[in-house]
DNA sequence: TCTGAAGTTTAAGAAATGTAAAGGCCAGTG
DNA sequence: CACTGGCCTTTACATTTCTTAAACTTCAGA
């Protein structure tokens, strides 16, 4: 398993990413100021570092350039919006990759995966949960091609639907929280009054349909989340 | 160890270029001319060039021009920005890669690798370097002549499509971002209003056909990239 | 039973992507 | 040197997908 480094000093936004890269099966920790990141880029034995060029005590331009003078480990920067010079000066002092800010986790996902390809790093090639196949009673999923069926014929969801369908259905029988839910196929948090999470849930369930007795194949956990029945 | 000249006119870039490959163990050295350049391989004993399209007195395509009528040494190419043209003429010249600035040191070393892995490979099995084809399903690829077949007949396509399958096969089953797509099929950013790649990937798709049940062979992730389905 | 919080639904709006057709560029040709 | 054909880009509109808005329903607890 690849393990990332985040240095960053707003730390909402590290849990969250941590939260998603979690869930995209990497190993993550994070130091909130330079002094400490680039600590632990010398002690810690990392696999990729995400670097927010602004930091409060030490400019993140700085922390790349003393992380260079003693590791070729791959980094990816964090930039301001429009922040073309910071770009160029990044990457000449050896930046893998960078990435304007705002940006969401699946994006920064993206290009996390493109670094270690470039690099021939491809540990990727070993479990691959992207291939796997789900069946539930006569609804049937397949990652590789993104594609739900039930009895054989095509549902026609969404990016967003099946995402939904795949993650509850690999979870089948236990609890998928909301919040969990909303950040692996949005790639955001649910603000209180965001509803759009409710209307593709509403969505998938009209195009999935019930079972028999007019029963909802997902079931909503009040105040917690959703549950996909196991047959 | 393996010994790099570099014909680049941009002294700051060679002196940036020399200083990262001292790091990972090449020998170089630089032209900052054709001619000298011209020279310099004619009487050096190099593994490997890294050439600008772009120079001053000689065209980087006539520099592989010439260097091609006495030596296969293996020759890296550097294009600018949106330089299409010259790229696939330095292709169809032999040159064995090329890399669309603004690339990070990085990306260059990871070609230059490839580069001597599959000359390394090449002479081994004195077979054509494998990394070059691909094939899922019944599409098959072949980076080195350019031509994409399904069921052995030629898909007949344009260069930039061709470029786009390659890119998209090489990661099939992890998302290609929009804007890695374009920088490295287009050699620009797109900006808001650009839909070029957009009718690229439309004619490409139309080409390629579907796949079983209508399903189309290149999914789209909506607001990161594009995604090849492995089957 | 009343009430507020949480969840659902429908419809409208916004944003991203798809595509046909026209335009422009450039190399090859007569 | 105009002509032609191929290829990429631009334009303009169509379509799909996601989000927002707003009204409605359900549920748990007072």
């Amino acid at each position: 398993m690849k393990h990332i480094l985040i240095i960053d000093d707003d730390t909402e936004l590290c849990e969250l990413l941590q939260e998603y890269l979690a869930s995209e099966k990497f190993a993550t920790s994070t130091a909130h100021g330079g002094a400490t990141g680039l600590e632990m880029v010398r002690n810690g034995s990392f696999d990729l570092v995400i670097l927010d060029v602004m930091l409060p005590e030490m400019n993140g331009l700085e922390v790349l350039k003393s992380i260079r003078s003693f590791s070729k480990i791959p980094v990816i920067m964090l930039t301001a919006k429009g922040d073309e010079v910071d770009r160029v000066l990044g990457l000449e002092l050896g930046s893998d990759d960078y990435l304007p800010k705002p940006f969401s986790p699946r994006e920064l996902v993206a290009r996390i995966k493109a670094v270690f390809r470039r690099l021939g790093n491809a540990e990727e090639h070993g479990v691959r949960p992207e291939s796997l196949k789900i069946e539930i009673a006569d609804i049937f999923i397949e990652s590789a091609t993104r594609t739900a069926t039930r009895n054989g014929s095509d549902l026609a969801l969404t990016e967003v639907e099946f995402s939904i369908l795949e993650n509850l259905m690999r979870a089948a029988g236990t609890v998928v929280e909301r919040q969990e839910l909303a950040l692996k196929v949005l790639g955001r948090r649910l603000s209180y009054d965001d509803r759009s999470l409710d209307v593709h849930m509403s969505n998938l369930r009209r195009k999935l349909g019930t079972i028999a007795d007019d029963k909802d194949r997902i079931k909503t956990i009040r105040g917690v989340g959703y549950l996909y029945v196991r047959s």
